[in-house]
DNA sequence: CTCTTGATAGCACGACTGTGCTAGCTTGGC
DNA sequence: GCCAAGCTAGCACAGTCGTGCTATCAAGAG
């Protein structure tokens, strides 16, 4: 078996567990058991119980940006691509919604552990700067008002994304995935129309 | 000593432990040395371990609840009143600071947790609701567009407001209060100005 | 004085924790 | 055949955990 399929594997199980029962019961009996093998494999491809949730929480990030390449380097019109690119961001179905869990139980925990917290600033960074890039595209192509404060606009571009992500993951009867999209449509558009 | 204010000192050295070490170390023996007393003493205050990890996010929910009803009450004009109450939801100073820490890790929980999403749900629901209102106000009053999606529009400032607040939270070199303030003032603005 | 009630202290139990460690198994190279 | 390396299994240790429980202390009521 692939070495790199084998990590995968065991980092799914991370995630099940930390869906299921939360981070704190991600110890490494729970996650080996979840995994159907034992503390001494487990052991084996990660050393440490923070390994184990550093590892989780690169597997999130990654899984999130290559399908936002992806969605960036589809074809069609600027905005609506932009749009999806965004919505990759947001727990709209099943695998993004564990992949926002996992997130925001780590983000958490990022605030007490210093390993996760230089990990979660990387990634944030990324998709900060992704929202800033958003803008100066925007105002680039003409599309929007070039009198835009293109920092300003990034740094409130990403908090209704992370806004939104947060309030689709805890309240999901109050804001479903067809009404996040809603949202966040008007956000961008807002940043267009009013020309 | 009065019950009342006994309840509340132990409340706060469950904060102090959940600001220091996370959530996951908030146990009965922590945060009993942390409040100087037994577990006996604290368990007679608070049966479970569950009861004092409600009663710290009901006291973050109460807390700033007053807050922003006292900024409500006060004077002055209607848009940076309204301004001056959504920012008692951001960590803008320590005290503010240390709810949204303890908020955080709290929400984190509530995804695994009924009893502390049931907790959630209702100040969310609070927060979400005066957002909204505070839209309906701003077309009631004349000062935003009459064509406004009321819900719309209180969604996507409840974003804003939790996403800035996420974001101060977690990078605070990146989104400093002065900043956080900006783009909320920003945000309010489009709703304002735009006409 | 006694009696009661509220508050505090902390022991004891069984369960669970992360990690060090050894022992066994499996697979491929020679 | 044999050896080595990669992998798996799980025991052992020294902790911490929540909670049930009893014992002690202080203070007010009668």
């Amino acid at each position: 078996m692939d070495a790199e399929q084998r990590r995968r594997e065991l980092t799914e199980a991370v995630w099940r567990v930390i869906r299921r029962d939360g981070v704190q019961a991600a110890s490494v009996r729970a996650v080996a058991r979840e995994a159907g093998t034992s503390m001494g494999a487990l052991r084996h491809w990660f050393a440490t119980q923070d390994e184990l949730l550093h590892v989780a929480m690169t597997r999130v990030v990654e899984r999130a940006r290559s399908r936002a390449e992806a969605a960036a380097a589809a074809g069609g019109p600027l905005v609506p691509r932009l749009l999806r690119v965004l919505e990759e961001a947001l727990p709209l179905d099943d695998e993004r919604r564990a992949e926002a869990e996992v997130w925001l139980a780590l983000t958490a925990r990022a605030l007490v552990d210093p390993a996760l917290a230089e990990l979660r600033d990387r990634s944030a960074g990324e998709l900060h700067g992704f929202c800033t890039e958003v803008v100066r595209v925007l105002v680039a192509e003409g599309v929007a008002r070039a009198d835009l404060d293109v920092d300003l606009e990034g740094e409130r571009l990403y908090a209704v994304v992370d806004g939104l992500a947060v309030h689709a993951l805890t309240r999901p009867s109050v804001l479903p995935p067809g009404r996040a999209r809603t949202v966040l449509a008007a956000h961008l558009a807002t940043l267009v129309d009013s020309s």
